[in-house]
DNA sequence: TTGTAGGCGTTATCAT
DNA sequence: ATGATAACGCCTACAA
């Protein structure tokens, strides 16, 4: 019986290891080391709690025991392939990335974490690539996606929702269906923003766009909101007065200056970020202007930057950024999926401060 | 044979849709519907391409239209299971995301989708949590891993090396063996900045750390290359000098304020961010104080921010934003596990500007 | 040129 | 209380 100490499934589990180099150790591997059935380890290290209970303390021991020995970790394609859940969600979006991002990230994997998942990024660069990229979800690598705004938008849902339990996504333009929604109303809020100025007697209102073509862009519903607003005032729309800016401080500071050499310059602008709204201010500062009485400016994002700029930066943006309500409406329909689709509305606000 | 145009297989394919609801096709599936067997679907599918092309057009394109009309996707899970290969690298870091993280993020994005790969990011928020968003690498979701600088230093990669095929690590400490490495030299290059401060006259050096506790946070080499530098030069260490700042714009604007406010207030300061920095160049102004020469300022980032400053900001960093060697070394190892291991010199450098 | 069949590592359903 | 065993969906050596 007795060889040296070794029994005889420590002989296997050695043999092997010692054949295969470090080869990660499986569960049939597992339970000939402790000298019990697969089906009692995989119940110990992984099964459900109700049925862990029934077993003795001492089976459980040597599982336990064993598993710690061989250093062994589970193997995620088996485990996914027999029970058709990742415990994996995914949020897609597009660097880089900004602190509302970040405040999204970590409040999913907050979420997430108490809900036993565990949350991957979804990067994508190129629309043209999203499709390569994409095949994580449509390949059933995740329980659900989150996409952040301007990435469903020109997608079909319904394939992802084939091969996703659960699709949250903040677009103000899908119908509610497959995917939960999250609406943010940029283009009215962005309108605000414009009427705001225009009430407080601008007419010549500059804007930053993040690219060229501020219409064709992700972020195009900004330039709509901007347009909508001097269309309903009666106030021309000046292609002169649109340029990049939004995307970098450096690209900030030349668009900008250029707007303010013109012939005819605003007296107030928009930026579609406040990364370019607050170096409009620094360029304002260059030029001996008062903000907001001689030239006004706005930005977008109502981030952090916005608050404790000088003068304060007047902001469109998200009231709040709590987003845990949207996550949990993510896993609401994990867990249940014929629940009824579900519209939260998270609208954008003028947040009112000294530079506007 | 024929019923109303629907062969058999056809049939057998409507039954299940009409069942099943919306269940995702199988390979068997698309097999019946096409009428060929799984082997020949595989091949055609996925399966390698000196197969594929001994099949005759026909047969390819019957199997690729059956696959298009079912809008079949593969599951990942099982092809994982069987081919031992996820075709996923994961990027492992911690929010916040800085522009430095987006260009990582960018070029593994590019680099991966030429290998036929795709990229996830694994967002790390608490190292007490790290374990648990660790499974996804431990349990084999990934093929390759790269660990942004702070990340990897006090984990126990012997343990990712056997579920994953590569490893790549930012870290000034960890020995080459399981994960290939890339040095930055971090504190050495920190020395070399608060050198140059020493060298052109300054003695009293403020700090702006990311934390309270500059000597405990991940970016410890930082203030440690500070102290390093101090040291060697005989100049006490004034841990007044040492505040938090480095982490946003607001914290960087109370900590260069209180440090210029206090009693022996510094001549120099270093701020382990470009974005501390920047905040500090602002204080200079509020205060009159001409830089460099009354108050000199070094960021740390080499960010496009430090370039665009004014006055041009002297900063600590990467010479140069290139990482695709980086990311070829990851699939280098990929490919061939038993390739020496590599350690890539990616040293920090201080870009003088009008700063400092 | 195409099909058959075994197995990847787990989980869950039965038996015992 | 524990163990056999049949799937999960795919890939591929081998047979036909």
């Amino acid at each position: 019986m007795s060889t040296g100490g070794l029994t005889a499934a420590d002989r296997l589990v050695n043999a092997f290891t010692m054949a295969g180099g470090k080869a990660r150790p499986t569960l049939r591997e597992v339970a000939a080391a402790a000298g019990v059935s697969v089906a009692t380890c995989s119940y110990v290290l992984s099964g459900r709690s109700d049925r862990v209970r029934q077993l003795p303390q001492d089976t459980q021991d040597k599982v336990r025991e064993a598993a710690r020995r061989l250093g062994y970790a589970g193997n995620t394609a088996a485990r996914v392939l027999r029970r058709q859940r990742t415990e994996l969600i995914a949020l897609v979006y597009a660097p880089p990335v900004g602190p509302w991002l970040d405040r999204l990230t970590m409040q999913c994997e907050d979420v997430a974490v108490a809900h036993g998942y565990s949350v991957i990024g979804l990067p994508i660069r190129h629309a043209e690539r999203a499709e390569h990229s994409l095949r994580v979800i449509t390949q059933g690598y995740v329980d659900g996606v989150i996409f952040a705004p301007g990435l469903a938008d020109g997608l079909d849902l319904d394939r992802f929702a084939r091969s996703t339990r659960a699709i949250v996504a903040f677009s103000d333009y899908l119908e509610p269906g497959p995917a939960d929604l999250v609406r943010n109303q940029v283009r009215a809020a962005m309108g605000e923003a414009v009427e705001h100025l225009l009430k407080i007697g601008h007419r010549r209102i500059g804007y930053l766009a993040h690219t060229g073509r501020p219409a064709d862009a992700g972020t195009r519903d900004r330039y709509l909101g901007y347009q909508d607003a001097l269309e309903r005032a009666g106030v021309p729309i000046d292609p002169a007065l649109a340029r990049p800016g939004a995307a970098s401080r450096e690209e900030a500071l030349v668009g900008a200056r250029e707007l303010l050499d013109a012939a005819d310059p605003p007296t107030a602008l928009i930026s579609e970020s406040d990364r370019g709204a607050i170096a409009a201010l620094q360029v304002a500062r260059e030029r001996g202007l008062a903000v907001p009485d001689d030239f006004a400016v706005i930005g977008v994002g109502n981030t952090q930057e916005a608050v404790v700029s000088f003068p304060a930066l007047t902001s469109v943006g998200m009231a709040q950024f709590d987003f845990t309500e949207i996550v949990e409406v993510l896993f609401a329909r994990i867990d249940e999926p014929d629940r009824p689709p579900r519209v939260l509305d998270l609208p954008w606000v003028l947040d009112r401060r000294a530079s506007a």
